[in-house]
DNA sequence: AGCACGCCGACT
DNA sequence: GTCGGCGTGCTC
């Protein structure tokens, strides 16, 4: 640990949220503020000629600079930041190569960035009432009526000038009239989150002989009497409640406040008062003999309170959250906190209640979907020790409890832990770093574990649980692998298999829910012209464009460019076009012809933009209000619907045919994941999986959910290739408008690279590795920029890593301008595109 | 953000 | 020859 007393200079990072600079500054700590000084307190310092916040991450007995300023303020009674934030910041930094203030940013809690205001205020000293009179007279009509307004008003936000003067040149007749010394304009910083107030609205308590009034007021007001009734009954309500419970307008309520016998107060709301929590009420299942032993083996190791990693490999079904929540409970018995993350798509209502209904209030859940004040509102009950339990999404990491005991990372093979914009980190690592921090317990969990974690279990770097049966001994649904260039030639040319076909009838005349599994949204992947063979394409991105046959729109899946389908080809004119490959889309139509009489949900990106749509389509389901559930991944993983008995997969070449040597690992684990999702009820599921490839070990090995089969074929592979986990991995991405110019900087990059790769072999006896590339990346184009990428590929990270840091200073890397050169640097990349 | 520095076009 | 455009870089 830093002793602050010793140290008389501070490296502070200026605000990241506000993007300015990615370097940290030094200055001066004034005596009377180093007391009060830590790693992580946030400090004003003067920043050319602004006063700036920024965080402590370092110290140093030197100045580093000529001119050091002073640091001039702490700006928190209590850091906002603790030490092991900054240490955090400063490993994520030293990882995955870049400035400690980027790293801040994935630290720094929500909400707490504050918003600038701009105060207008007028001078009155007589000098300046002079000069007023003086120069009124000369000045445009629009000055003369700003200064009047501020006359009578004194001090006025910019805000409300503008809403009063909406004419464009006011910032200009501002700034002379604060040249001319008239008016000072101010920046105030506010808390970006403004006090919460709710409209409750209550009975007066002075009104006597309610009753008698009501029978009146129910002869020509039914809806005020109404709203009487249900405040006599219920008590204070919200207004919006209130609203909504007695079905009227606000009218109806102003005229009763009018008339004496309702009162409006607004409230300050402590956010617990919006909080529902279960009081618990489930009881605790029974745990299998796999579940209690691996249960022992983690309370065993909680207990040591010192770090270390478990993988608990269970089967789908196999009761891997029963696991968590016990581990959990001891966790809190210890006094201690836990960490649950989960990947966004599966983090639903259900898989929040199920923590909540057990664990209690104590839980605070973060997601993508929560409003900046509820997410510093989850934050702020956390950093209080008001809640011991997190969960959330990869982000939630980063959550700022003291007393760490457990970090649990289900569905631990997700490439969603992966933050792949900067700043990049994968949570898995960061959740290892934590622990050690806080020798705490890392339990990653997995019905298909990533190569790289299984090997490592093996290895007994990790220690290893399995759950290899399902509770209450269900089966693993029986899987169908059903060749489709057979039923081609059979004649068939439906998207759906006889055998799936049939199988859907017969499932659903049993009333029974189906789930259908596509990995692309739209209705066809591309359209082609049948006489020129021109493919519609995204000018902006390398790619073709998606048919979208609802919409009527060709859409880009990278960028979101879109435009109506043509009538004619652009290029021929032909009126021949043809889509090809299948969708979403086209699945949901099919199954519509097929079975009119049924209901039919479409989940993906397309239909769960709106904000609680996701939710919908599956409680939606759930209720059985349709039978059958046609989706992409979203459908995929880690939902439970018990009535669902049968899977169908569309196709499962989509997945296999994408150019990166984890594609098997990948289409191996979607489909145990969705043949996962049949039979979680009491009767047994059935899975068909449609390929063009029925004997690919990766589909054969799911179609058996044979993990370790897999595990056996695959890692033969990567041996034999020598990719991940037998070596590490690096990619540069180079991008920019010119291609010429990306060009250039990628080979000149690469040459650097192999310098020094040279250099390090010969002269420091290092093996880096090999660089494959420059190459075109695979989307050679995305958002009107062209990609180039160099890879490197070795035996260790860190030796990598250090020849990156070698090369790349000199190379200004990420921040760029919109037409230059940008390097982007991704250790360990999940997908390579 | 704000400000300085610097390198090319239209002007007293 | 100078004034000023905004592209680029720096702020401890």
């Amino acid at each position: 640990m830093l002793e602050t007393k010793k140290f008389t200079f501070a490296e502070v990072a200026i605000d990241p949220s506000l993007r300015l600079t990615d370097k940290t500054f030094h200055y001066r700590i004034p005596t009377r503020l180093k007391a009060s000084i830590q790693l992580g307190t946030r400090v004003l310092v003067p920043f050319g000629r602004q006063r700036l916040e920024g965080y402590v991450v370092g110290y140093s007995s030197h100045p580093e600079v000529d001119r050091v300023k002073n640091i001039l303020e702490v700006v928190d009674e209590t850091p906002v930041l603790n030490e092991e934030a900054v240490r955090l910041a400063r490993w994520m930094s030293d990882y995955y190569l870049y400035p400690i203030p980027v790293a801040l940013q994935c630290l720094i809690p929500p909400g707490l960035r504050r918003q600038e205001k701009i105060v207008v205020t007028l001078k009155l000293s007589d000098e300046v009432g002079h000069k007023l009179k003086e120069t009124l007279n000369i000045l445009d009509p629009v000055s003369g009526r700003v200064l009047a307004f501020l006359t009578e008003t004194g001090r006025v936000p910019l805000e409300r000038l503008i809403k009063k003067f909406p004419s464009q040149n006011l910032q200009e007749t501002l700034n002379s009239l604060r040249e001319l010394g008239l008016i000072e304009i101010e920046k105030l910083y506010t808390d970006r989150l403004k006090k919460k107030f709710r409209r409750v609205v209550e009975l007066n308590k002075e009104v006597v002989g309610l009753e008698q009034d009501l029978e009146e007021l129910a002869v020509r007001s039914p809806k005020q009497k109404k709203v009487l009734q249900i405040l006599l009954e219920q008590g204070p309500l919200l207004l919006n409640d209130l609203l909504d419970l007695a079905g009227t307008s606000y009218s109806t309520v102003k005229s009763l406040i009018d008339k004496g016998f309702i009162v409006l107060n607004k409230v300050r709301v402590e956010e617990d008062f919006l909080r529902i929590n279960k009081a618990s009420s489930v009881k605790p299942v029974e745990l299998t003999d796999d579940q209690e032993r691996a249960l022992r083996s983690i309370q065993n190791a909680l207990a040591q309170r010192s770090f270390s990693v478990f993988l608990l490999h269970g089967v789908t079904g196999s009761g891997k959250t029963e696991v968590y929540i016990r581990a959990v409970e001891q966790v809190l018995k210890l006094g201690k906190q836990a960490v649950v993350l989960v990947p966004e798509i599966s983090l639903t209502p259900q898989m929040v209640e199920r923590f909540v209904s057990r664990l209690g209030s104590c839980v605070a859940v973060l997601h993508s979907r929560l409003s900046l004040r509820e997410r510093s509102n989850e934050w702020q009950r956390i950093h209080r020790g008001e809640a011991q339990v997190v969960i959330g999404a990869r982000s939630a990491v980063f959550t700022p409890v003291s007393d760490l005991g457990l970090i649990i990372i289900d569905e631990e093979h997700e490439s969603s832990y992966r933050q792949d914009v900067m700043p990049r980190y994968h949570a898995r690592d960061v959740a290892i770093q934590r622990a050690r921090y806080h020798g705490a317990l890392v339990l990653l969990g997995s019905a298909t574990p990533s190569l790289e974690s299984y090997t490592k279990a093996r290895l007994g770097r990790y220690a290893l649980l399995c759950l290899p049966n399902r509770v209450e001994n269900r089966p693993l649904p029986s899987v169908e692998i059903v060749d489709m260039r057979q039923e081609l030639a059979a004649g068939n040319h439906s998207i759906f298999s006889r055998c799936l076909q049939g199988k859907m009838r017969q499932h659903l005349e049993q009333d029974r829910q189906i789930l259908l599994f596509l990995n692309r949204r739209g209705f066809a992947h591309f359209m082609v012209c049948r006489e020129c063979g021109f493919v519609n394409r995204c000018s902006r991105c390398a790619v073709s464009l998606t048919y979208h046959r609802v919409e009527g729109q060709l859409r880009c899946h990278y960028c979101g460019y879109q435009e109506p389908v043509p009538v004619t080809c652009p290029k021929c004119g032909s009126r021949y076009l043809r889509s090809f490959g299948i969708g979403t889309q086209r699945v949901e139509d099919e199954v519509k012809r097929l079975f009119p009489d049924r209901q039919v949900l479409r989940m993906d990106v397309d239909t769960t933009t709106r904000k609680g749509s996701h939710e919908e389509i599956l409680t939606a389901f759930r209720q059985g209000k349709a039978s059958i559930l046609v989706g992409t991944q979203m459908i995929a993983k880690g939902l439970d619907f018990p009535e669902v008995s049968l899977v169908g997969v569309i196709t499962a070449d989509i997945a296999l045919n994408t150019p990166d040597f984890r594609a098997h690992e990948r289409t191996f684990q979607l489909l145990t994941q969705v043949a996962g999702r049949a039979g979680r009820g009491s009767f047994p599921g059935e899975v068909v999986i449609q390929t063009y490839d029925p004997a690919n070990p990766s589909i054969v090995a799911a179609s058996r959910q044979d993990y370790l089969a897999f595990y056996k074929q695959e890692i033969a592979l990567r041996r034999s290739t020598n990719y991940p986990p037998f070596s590490r991995l690096a990619r540069l991405v180079i991008s920019g408008g010119e291609e010429e110019q990306v060009i250039e900087a990628a080979q000149r990059l690469a040459l650097d690279m192999e310098l020094q790769i040279i250099k390090k072999r010969e002269e420091e006896k290092v093996p880096v590795g090999e660089l494959l590339g420059p190459a075109p990346a695979p989307i050679s184009k995305m958002k009107n920029r062209f990609r180039w990428h160099i890879m490197v590929k070795g035996p260790k990270l860190a030796i990598i890593r250090e020849l990156l840091r070698d090369v790349l200073d000199g190379w200004k890397v990420e921040r760029a301008g919109k037409n230059s050169i940008h390097i982007s640097v991704e250790l360990d990349p999940m997908e390579i595109l």
